[in-house]
RNA sequence: CGCGGUGUGGAGCAGCUAGGUAGCUCGUCGGGCUCAUAACCCGAAGGUCGUUGGUUCAAAUCCAGCCGCCGCAA
């Protein structure tokens, strides 16, 4: 098949490269626009662009596919490769309708969650942030409305208890690319049975904001945790600023202390809301490096009873 | 030219403000103690102090450029 695929960060690359290694031809690949990003505001090309670049792939960035110049010139671009089949994960934008019908075997899309539930634009975050224990990728044939089209093929796998967005992340990166070869095979065979989504179940995950990754240690200890798992935790220490990577919930309490103090300086453990105690593993000071717990004490002194926040 | 931090033996840091013997915690190696241990004791190896140049009798430390890493912001 003539495959058109449209992806933007990291997790669209493995698709992209089972794409590559299929017998299928990838004859474009669309992406975002290259923004300023970084310190001193450096263009940096998204993770596909860079893929399918080296792969030596014809890249479009169209500011929007909907309205103006570039969603015009896309659509001719479009056209005239009159592709069988477009593939979209984590692109970015919201195909209007003209293109979802264009292709023979129109679009598929493949999203990081169970549908109905965590439709939208930060599925695994939010999956996270609500201690699920169980999430997936779906792939569905692309509609209208948001994440809302019917599902074709669902894998799940459960989430581990101190798992973070970083490892889920790439899991599920992978288990997409699985999930679009199963898609692709099915599509070859005729053999896929799209099934409606129940909407009545669905729920949405909208974007990340900033402020939702401050900790909170008037919170249970589970929620703390779930926050740094789901979106990386931050916290002052000592005037600076500490970003938490990875934890884990101690099995004692401490209700003699206020919220958010140091109840352990030796493996940093923290005394939340509900009087559990969260257990720092991977932590970050700004201009420093990230590091294991263990490390980062042989250098920072901290001392039983301080507070954070 | 967005703001700021940082680069010191294998790891994480102190030392730099007021230039002049390279320090701490840990790891590694050797030995000892112990029924035994990631515990304890003794000892050893290992560093062009990111890089280039400047000031100086003397630079990890002061000055300038370059490179790398990071926080904020976008």
């Amino acid at each position: 098949m003539r495959v058109v695929f449209m992806g933007t960060p990291d997790f669209a690359v493995p698709c992209l490269r089972m794409l590559v290694e299929s017998p299928h031809e990838v004859v474009a690949v669309f992406t975002q626009p290259d923004k300023p990003k970084g310190r001193g505001y450096k263009m940096i090309p998204t993770p596909v662009k860079a893929f399918a670049v080296e792969h030596g792939f014809d890249v479009f960035q169209p500011l929007s596919l909907r309205k103006g110049e570039d969603a015009e010139k896309s659509f001719g671009i479009l056209e005239n490769l009159s592709p069988d089949l477009i593939v979209v994960t984590a692109y970015g934008q919201i195909l209007p309708k003209e293109i979802l019908e264009l292709p023979k075997h129109r679009c598929i899309n493949i999203h990081a969650s169970l549908l109905p539930k965590y439709r939208g634009s930060a599925p695994i975050n939010h999956c996270l942030l609500n201690g699920e224990t169980e999430t997936g990728v779906t792939s569905m044939l692309m509609a209208e409305g948001l994440d809302t089209g019917d599902m074709l093929i669902k894998k799940s796998t459960p989430i581990g208890k101190n798992e973070n967005y970083q490892e889920l992340y790439s899991r599920l990166a992978e288990m997409g690319a699985e999930v679009l070869a199963e898609t692709l095979t099915a599509i070859e065979n005729g053999t896929l049975s799209p099934r409606k989504q129940d909407d009545s179940q669905s729920s949405y995950s909208p974007m990340i904001r900033k402020e939702m990754s401050k900790l909170d240690f008037l919170e249970s200890a589970e929620k703390v945790h779930n926050t740094i798992r789901g979106v990386t935790g931050f916290t002052t220490l000592q005037g600076k600023r500490l970003k938490v990577f990875k934890s884990e919930i101690a099995d004692y309490y401490n209700n003699e202390v206020e919220d958010g103090t140091v109840v352990n300086a030796e493996n940093f453990a923290v005394k939340c809301g509900d009087g559990r105690i969260v257990i720092f593993n991977e932590v970050q000071t700004e201009g420093g490096k990230r590091l294991k717990t263990a490390d980062f004490l042989r250098g920072k002194k901290l001392s039983v009873g301080e507070k954070l926040g």
